[in-house]
RNA sequence: GGUACCUUGGCCGAGUGGUUAGGCAACGGUCUGCAAAACCGUGUACAGCGGUUCGAAUCUGCUAGGUACCUCCA
């Protein structure tokens, strides 16, 4: 097999040449969302970067399991440390078992990642369901000498770890800045250094999230989980781990001081990260009042947008950056990207109805090599998509008379702009064109009516036509006259 | 304060030591009964000030501005 593909590794900060461990296998592993709430666009961009790396390791011919956890257990909200976790808060409030909060989110979650064309990952564990595998975790840290127990909870020692390996390689910090900038938290007495994290958590007696373990009645602690699930599926060392850059430090730092405790050397070989979005150049977050979530994106709900976008818009602009810059989020922006993508479906629609020629007078020959040489560099799917638009000036001269193509270019141009737009970008059209008897019944009478305005035009019956014209306008139809036709859209 | 990253034309956004990114918007034109679409043409952009170089927007130094993380966060 080749390697052709380079990918940027967080831990060494350069690009790296993928080569996987077990050819053609290939285990990738991403944070998934903590489903105590509405998704917002912070969860579309990492699930459509690793998406788009999971369609594209798939073009390139590996097999690839890609896991995708569900966090419904731990995180602690910052200004309760009491021992409150965001899921058992939302569940006290809404007065609601966990799991149902859980569950609603989770189902909320999975409908936008399908509006989205997020692919489904191959496994997708749910922390709550790990909890045995996790408190097996925590014994082989505290077996290996890296954890202590402290009033019915299990402390990860830090300084001990860093003394025999080093902490903070990925996220390029060392423990001696962490101690002079680490600021006065309550709760710290338990532990022997405030940078040691938990593993294992005692709950407080109201604390409704609780499993039993050897240590106490409690839960396991913050980063756990992807170190437990990620090993268990993917095995002691495995090939990529992605996530958003937000959870380098410390999730992610974390997480490799765990794993390497665990089991005597580290275990990811590939880091991704994608970079953060911004909302008119602000940071999104709650507080700033410019959280907006994936279903007031898609209905234009919220004071900050003047219209609705639908969720290939939404897809489209996040693509046409590459996925390590930040993202800006504006309505300006977001008109372009949708204007742009309906001018790249429209050319992909009028590809399907080209006619061939004898010889062809656009060049588009290279159009597949340009594309996969993108995506190879570090997933460039802005470079992809500028070399789409490109072939689509073609296929428009091509449609409208003023260029020719041949049968072999034609096939390859369409077998091309299906992979790269279909398959790899994962777009597709808006409207739901499904094949079914009643919709192929409608799109024959729209026919039937712009045959008989065709026939009015020439001869010249401009009232009959503009007649027929207005009133498919005026239903919320499209109408484009072509050469020696027409076009149409809903 | 510490660490890392960024600053490209009206907007978004790639890339690079010397050669057109691309999209949106704008302007002019072609086509068209009109409209829409499409096509053609037009912008001499790379934060500022030095340095290296035959040549830098691309390498380097400083300055200014911005973003992220520093135990909630995608």
């Amino acid at each position: 097999m080749e390697h052709n593909l380079f990918i940027y590794n967080t831990l060494t900060r350069r690009k790296e040449r993928f080569i996987p461990l077990n050819e053609p296998y290939v285990g990738m592993y991403v944070c998934g969302p903590t489903v105590y709430g509405d998704g917002h666009l912070g969860h579309a961009r990492p699930a459509i970067t690793f998406d788009l790396l999971f369609r594209w390791l798939q073009q390139s011919g590996y097999k690839v399991r890609y896991v995708r956890n569900i966090t419904d257990v731990g995180h602690l909200e910052h200004d309760a440390d009491e021992g409150e976790d965001k899921i058992a808060k939302k569940a006290r409030l809404e007065q609601k078992e966990p799991m149902e909060v859980v569950q609603y989110y989770l189902n909320r979650y999975h409908k936008a990642m399908e509006a989205l064309n997020v692919l489904p990952p191959s496994i997708e564990p749910h922390a709550s369901g790990h909890i045995i595998e996790q408190i097996e975790f925590i014994k082989q840290i505290l077996d290996a000498g890296y954890a202590y127990i402290s009033e019915g909870s299990v402390y990860f020692d830090v300084r001990k770890y860093d003394h025999d390996h080093k902490y903070g390689i990925l996220s390029g910090r060392n423990i001696d800045d962490l101690l002079e900038n680490t600021r006065e938290l309550d709760g710290q007495q338990e532990k022997h250094c405030s940078l040691d994290f938990a593993l294992w958590k005692k709950a407080q007696p109201e604390h409704i999230m609780r499993w039993p373990s050897p240590w106490s009645d409690g839960f396991p602690g913050w980063h756990l989980e992807c170190s437990t699930m990620g090993t268990k599926y993917l095995g002691q060392q495995f090939d990529i781990h992605g996530g958003g850059m937000d959870l380098v430090f410390p999730h992610h730092e974390c997480e490799i001081a765990q794993s390497t405790a665990a089991l005597g050397h580290e275990s990811v070989r590939y880091w991704m990260h994608n970079n953060m979005i911004t909302i008119n150049g602000q940071k999104m977050g709650k507080s700033l009042g410019n959280f907006i979530t994936l279903d007031e994106f898609f209905t234009g709900s919220h004071k900050l947008l003047d219209q609705a976008y639908a969720p290939m818009t939404i897809r489209f602009f996040i693509l046409q950056a590459q996925y390590r810059s930040t993202v800006d989020f504006s309505n300006e922006a977001l008109k372009a990207s949708e204007k742009g993508y309906q001018r790249l479906m429209e050319a992909y629609s009028r590809l399907k109805s080209l006619k061939p020629a004898a010889t062809s007078t656009v060049d588009v020959k290279d159009l597949r090599a340009k594309c996969t040489e993108a995506m190879n560099d570090d997933l460039n799917s802005p470079i992809v998509i500028s070399h789409l638009f490109e072939a689509a000036k073609a296929i428009n001269a091509v449609a409208d008379g003023k260029a020719t193509i041949s049968a072999e270019d034609l096939e390859e141009l369409k077998a091309t702009y299906k992979l790269f737009v279909e398959d790899v970008l994962g777009l597709k059209a808006d409207a739901a064109e499904g094949s079914s008897s009643t919709s192929d019944a409608y799109k024959k009478a729209v026919d039937l009516l712009l045959n008989i305005r065709l026939e009015a035009k020439q001869n010249k019956d401009w009232a009959t036509s503009d007649k027929i014209r207005n009133a498919l306008q005026a239903a919320g139809f499209t109408i484009k006259d072509t050469k020696d036709g027409f076009e149409w859209s809903l």
